[in-house]
DNA sequence: TCTGGGGTCCTAGGACCC
DNA sequence: TCTGGGGTCCTAGGACCC
């Protein structure tokens, strides 16, 4: 088995790319995408970033700076979005079948296996870069190094320097020339390295990648747990995160929103919640899944600090995991009575479905014995008053379990199963 | 006045089991 | 009343990603 080359594949400021790409007149225009409410900017064009505006900047702050430069805002088009992200998958597909979609506009290729095809990875990237922009007037960088890590310094370096022409292949350079790249970079740009970690990194002297390349997994470990001497085995070279093919089934769905206005009444808030449910549980029948538990969560606007603020979730385990919305917002609805608070201008609102797919061990049975399991009092609590209260056993009081008695469950659950839910009074 | 939405993984600690 | 090792499961919180 040959040592393996990964390519990370970036579509260069990709919202505002696929706007341009439908009005070409926006080319050198410097312009943003903006997030939901138009509140901040989550695509910025190369002209807005030379500007200094940052990523997820609100747009209130940035306002004053966009009059002088005529800096345009387009709200976002995710349907368009998801559309042209398609389209490019479909062409690196064409180069190989080892690949990991890894977000919107960034896929991994494992490309060692499909060097013969080509004069060099070079080579590889300039056409994977040449037919992108043609098929679908895409600009992307490309980055290849011997991990998934180096692959994204790559593609990092390919973006930054035009001295690469879009494509920077590590394996290319000395080792005293990969040594002067790694000490132009920041440690905080590394794939992994967040703010927090940048900034322990730097008190210990550990400012440019380079420097973390020098220091010792092991003691990086101590220091800061397997997923830190992961990426510093990465960085050497030494590859320990494989190609994602096929995607895992997702752990959670969660539908959010916060809010144009701050809302203060139970009656709004039901109906956001209502709504974010019936969402979510599409998203969650379109991948063919149940959901064991819902959470719902409110909270008030975090960034007034003069504000009374107020933040409150819950947990509801569900007795039979389901797909069905109307048991799923009944379910909700509890929730949010338990958790509401009056008196509040509240900024957020949202759902959270907790898939029994990689839950295993999760088992619905409502006889469990609940004190054999360490199950939180306020919890037990809360589903006794809800089941006392609707006069249904719509809650669970565990959610544990073996995998055997879950199975047994999920096989006799048949359409009619969850019948009884729907009879029950919806709360909104 | 105005600050997105959707995800994952790891760790620590409590509660429980044999 | 105190004593042990080995283990699971759950939750909460922190950190990261795009």
């Amino acid at each position: 088995m040959s040592q393996p080359l990964f390519a990370l594949v970036d579509v260069n400021n990709f919202y505002v790319s696929c706007e341009r790409v439908f009005a070409p007149k926006l080319e050198k225009v410097p312009m943003v995408v903006l997030s939901n409410n138009d509140g901040c900017a989550v695509a910025r064009s190369a002209e807005v970033k030379a500007l200094g505006v940052k990523m997820g900047a609100p747009w209130f702050q940035i306002k004053d700076l966009a009059k002088i430069h005529g800096i345009q805002a387009y709200s976002s088009n995710y349907t368009l979005y998801a559309d042209m992200s398609q389209r490019v998958v479909d062409i690196l597909k064409q180069f190989t079948s080892q690949l990991e979609v890894y977000s919107i506009d960034e896929s991994f290729l494992r490309i060692d296996t499909v060097l013969q095809h080509h004069a060099s990875p070079t080579a590889l990237g300039l056409g994977i870069k040449e037919r992108i922009k043609d098929w679908t007037g895409l600009p992307v960088c490309v980055g290849m190094g011997s991990s998934k890590t180096l692959a994204k310094f790559a593609n990092h370096l390919a973006k930054k320097y035009s001295q690469w022409q879009g494509v920077c292949d590590l394996n290319t350079l000395s080792k005293s020339e990969l040594h002067q790249w790694m000490s132009e970079v920041e440690v905080g740009e590394v794939w992994g390295i967040g703010h927090k970690l940048a900034k322990r990194l730097q008190v210990m002297g550990v400012k440019t990648v380079w420097d973390l390349v020098q220091v010792s997994p092991q003691a990086m470990r101590l220091h800061f747990g397997v997923v830190m001497e992961r990426l510093c085995y990465e960085l050497r070279g030494v590859s320990c995160l494989e190609l994602e093919e096929v995607a895992p089934p997702k752990q959670q769905i969660i539908a959010s929103r916060s809010f144009g206005k701050l809302v203060t009444s139970f009656e709004d808030l039901s109906e956001s919640i209502a709504t974010h449910t019936s969402r979510a549980a599409e998203k969650l029948r379109l991948q063919n899944s149940v959901a064991g538990a819902i959470t719902i969560f409110i909270q008030t606007n975090r960034f007034m600090s003069r504000e009374p603020q107020y933040a409150q979730s819950i947990v509801l385990p569900l007795v039979t995991p389901t797909d069905d919305t109307l048991v799923l917002i009944t379910a909700a609805m509890k929730g949010l009575e338990k958790i509401f608070k009056g008196g509040f201008r509240y900024k957020k609102a949202g759902v959270v479905l907790n898939l029994i797919a990689d839950k295993p061990n999760l088992q619905p049975s409502l006889f469990d014995d609940p004190k054999s399991r360490g199950q939180s009092a306020h919890l037990m609590k809360a589903i006794d008053e809800i089941n006392t209260k609707f006069g249904q056993s719509i809650l669970k009081p565990a959610a544990t379990g073996t995998k055997k008695s879950w199975e047994m469950r999920s096989g006799n659950r048949s359409p009619n199963s969850t019948t009884h839910w729907n009879q029950l009074p919806i709360a909104y």
